[in-house]
DNA sequence: TATAGCGATGCGTTTTTTGCACCAGCCGTT
DNA sequence: AACGGCTGGTGCAAAAAACGCATCGCTATA
């Protein structure tokens, strides 16, 4: 889009706070994107940035100026996709933020099975936290956000939620595997693998220990759940998971590839919601809108009794 | 602002539904514009216009697109309005639709109050019909409208209204000025100049005249409201006129310039609205939503037991 | 059939944008 | 204090884009 280049331009010198590194990203000499700046701030008739010895920041104005100018973005890949949308073949671009419990299982399902029907579609999935996420609708950088969290900006559109407890999860042959429940006071001083403190899943695991005044055995915290998943067969440690990242069989007590799953007693650990939404008052994308109800439909077919709105 | 030429080229080949026409009146060669708009198309990836022998005219996709581009050059507008006002300097540039009723007296003195106030701001001053106003207001031609008649789309947010009767206006010398209160068969067979049937005090007439089965004998039909107070000083004539089409004094039964009003029973010609409001959901720039505050006071404290809302 | 109006296109010219080399200022290190 | 490394800004020539002119093909109208 030609006639947007010099908008793009300042977004990216105000996301990089420099105009040499803008430039290299922009793939264009320094001298090109700083003119291009020059004449954009002449043309307002105000510096939009603040020269720095170490760099640019916006002030006030280009505050103001490049929130229109994502704004502007967002509208023209609204705007874009719907002229595409009526040509027939649904085109289109689907930016997802997403925590971790849902890019195993869950994700990956929706997405293909809404590619097998519309293969003009192309995604960006980027995993982020609760806070992170809801700062990305914000900026328009993301499109849609699945949270497994509590909802902090009152921005965030809820178009669909599922409660969720916390299941404990670990190798078939661990002996805390043989109970049908687990409650909190089995888990003292057994070696456990926990996510970060960002994740969701650990935040409710802390209410559960601060009101029980229960300790774990963390023998290793990370926020990676493809690490705690690999690590659960290579020694006998217990992680903690949601039902929408577990396979179906395995919230149902079935062992899938050697390890189970025994929900944790609600009353020592509350449930969770995960949420699913947009910013609030965006009009999304054709695509974007109709990979929503792609979410929530599959949310609701896999948790009928759980979903809220 | 350079990055937005090629939009405002687009707006203006689609409404003069002519490349050749659009390019003459930006004052550039017919070829130049032709080939901004291929360039776009193909950028799109769609066609945006429809060749007809006679000219161009926006197809589905175009339409869409245009609309973007009216809201992207009307939030443009708003930011720059937003940025010029925190250097302290109110800087803006306000378009109002309004009838011919407050064309007179009305208007000239809010902005003149206003623009003592903050010079730096201009205006735009269209004189239109309400069907007319609402749709500049869609199409984003117009800030604000001040509409005597029924309000037609429920895209139109009132900020502030005020019922109007309508009076009865001709020199002092004429018979029915001696009148106190007129009723509309005072009227029969009375040498009249009305406002077009378009005018919302027409179309109040009109109900008082259906509802007795009462005819003027009409002269003169016009829309200049110029004309028809110039000419009553030349025939003994009566003509219609709103409150805020008329001084205070003459309101109150006054002459001014030889010329007298007189009520009009409110049984025989119902009472009309003056909506005063911008098109619903639309964020107006800093100076326009300044200057609907001064309005609203202004209606206010003319009108200030008729003042809804 | 002739004509006038429309959008599209090839080509030479003008305007704009870009890249290179370089400057001035600031900062932390030597 | 001097240096090197970083920043944004500028003069100038080359590259690229936009423009205007002349002209084409087409259609509706007279």
């Amino acid at each position: 889009m030609r006639f947007m280049t010099s908008l793009r331009f300042i977004d990216a010198v105000a996301r990089e706070k420099s105009i040499r590194k803008a430039a290299e990203k922009l793939a264009i000499t320094s001298t090109a994107l700083n003119r291009r700046i020059l004449q954009i701030e002449e043309e307002i008739g105000q510096p939009l940035f603040e020269r720095l010895p170490s760099g640019v920041r916006l002030n006030t104005a280009g505050e103001l100026f490049v929130q229109h100018i994502r704004a502007q973005q967002a509208e023209l890949a609204r705007v874009q996709s719907q002229i595409a949308d009526l040509s027939g073949i649904r085109r289109g671009h689907v930016r997802v933020a997403c925590g971790a419990e849902t890019l195993r299982y869950f994700l990956p399902d929706v997405i293909a099975g809404y590619r097998a029907q519309h293969d003009a579609v192309t995604f960006d999935i980027k995993r982020q936290y609760g806070d992170a996420a809801e700062a990305a609708l914000e900026s328009l950088e993301t499109d849609l956000a699945l949270i497994f969290d509590p909802i902090r900006s009152s921005d965030f559109q809820t178009m669909a939620a599922a409660r969720q407890s916390v299941y404990c999860c670990m190798s078939e042959t661990h002996e805390l595997a043989k109970l049908e429940q687990i409650r909190l006071h089995h888990c003292i001083d057994v070696p456990a693998i926990l996510p970060t403190a960002l994740s969701g899943i650990r935040q409710l695991l802390n209410v559960g220990l601060m009101r029980r005044n229960i300790k774990f055995a963390t023998v290793i915290e990370t926020d990676s759940q493809e690490f705690i998943h690999n690590y659960l067969l290579s020694e006998q440690v217990i992680s903690f998971q949601i039902p929408i990242g577990m396979p179906e069989e395995m919230v149902e007590g079935s062992p899938v590839n050697g390890m189970v799953a025994r929900p944790i007693d609600i009353t020592d650990v509350p449930e969770g919601t995960l949420h699913i939404g947009h910013l609030r008052g965006r009009v999304l994308p054709v695509a974007a809108a109709k990979f929503l109800d792609s979410i929530v439909a599959a949310l609701g077919s896999r948790f009928p009794d759980q979903l809220n709105q």
